[in-house]
DNA sequence: TAATGTGCTACTAATATCGAAGCATGCTAT
DNA sequence: ATAGCATGCTTCGATATTAGTAGCACATTA
């Protein structure tokens, strides 16, 4: 059986409680998922920039991920621009990426 | 070759650059290591209960999340409490904490 | 019309994860 | 002391996911 997208109020891998956190937790989860919105962050991309963004990630794992991600209304695909965040998913990217100083004192604190 | 525990300043999967955002996309990245953190943020847990709050997981991959995430400084594990987060990746998981708003709004848009 | 860019799909190989079983240690009650 | 019981795992074959390479279809540009 194929992995589907995991959405708000349907079951996912790992929870059958449809709870959109678990949703969110099974999505993020998922190899490259992270990356390419942090990727998106900096702004639209084509496919193949994306691609080449990801040090080269296969095009059937970052093609999976943009259909769950589309599915999921974190990315759209416009025919100029490329890929790129929706606004709900740019707000998420700030909450959620916006680590900067939390990741210079993890780095510290491992050294 | 085993996959190793992404830590900053080394090379992660998808990244050669060392830099500390890049090793916390890669280590949140892998199944169960978001459900984890989530579900420790709720307090301590021992092995067992963490298994079963993670819907009966493998042990063997939680197990291994557990090594990644202790060898990151983000879990420690305390003979009398069990499994608890450091105030390192309390701080992080706030971002999570904090997603209620975004949550019901994401799932609102996907009815 | 040939070259280039873009967004993919198809396929096989490698890796990661699952799922069940079971082991070792340290309690605790009998 | 010993028979449970909880905890923290380890092992192993089966299954699922991801990687990696090749190449197709369409559009634009030269």
């Amino acid at each position: 059986m194929a992995k589907s997208t995991p959405l708000p109020g349907k079951n996912v891998r790992g929870s059958a409680s449809g709870r959109p956190i678990m949703a969110l937790l099974d999505l993020l989860g998922r190899r490259w998922t992270l990356r390419i919105l942090w990727e998106l962050s900096a702004g639209a991309q084509t496919f193949r920039d994306l691609q080449t963004a990801c040090d080269g990630a296969s095009p059937s794992v970052i093609n999976t991920r943009l259909k769950e991600l589309r599915e999921a209304r974190l990315v759209i695909h416009s025919a100029g621009e490329g890929y790129q965040l929706t606004s709900q998913a740019s707000e998420l990217v700030e909450k959620f990426l916006t680590l900067n100083d939390w990741l210079d004192s993890w780095a510290r604190s491992l050294k």
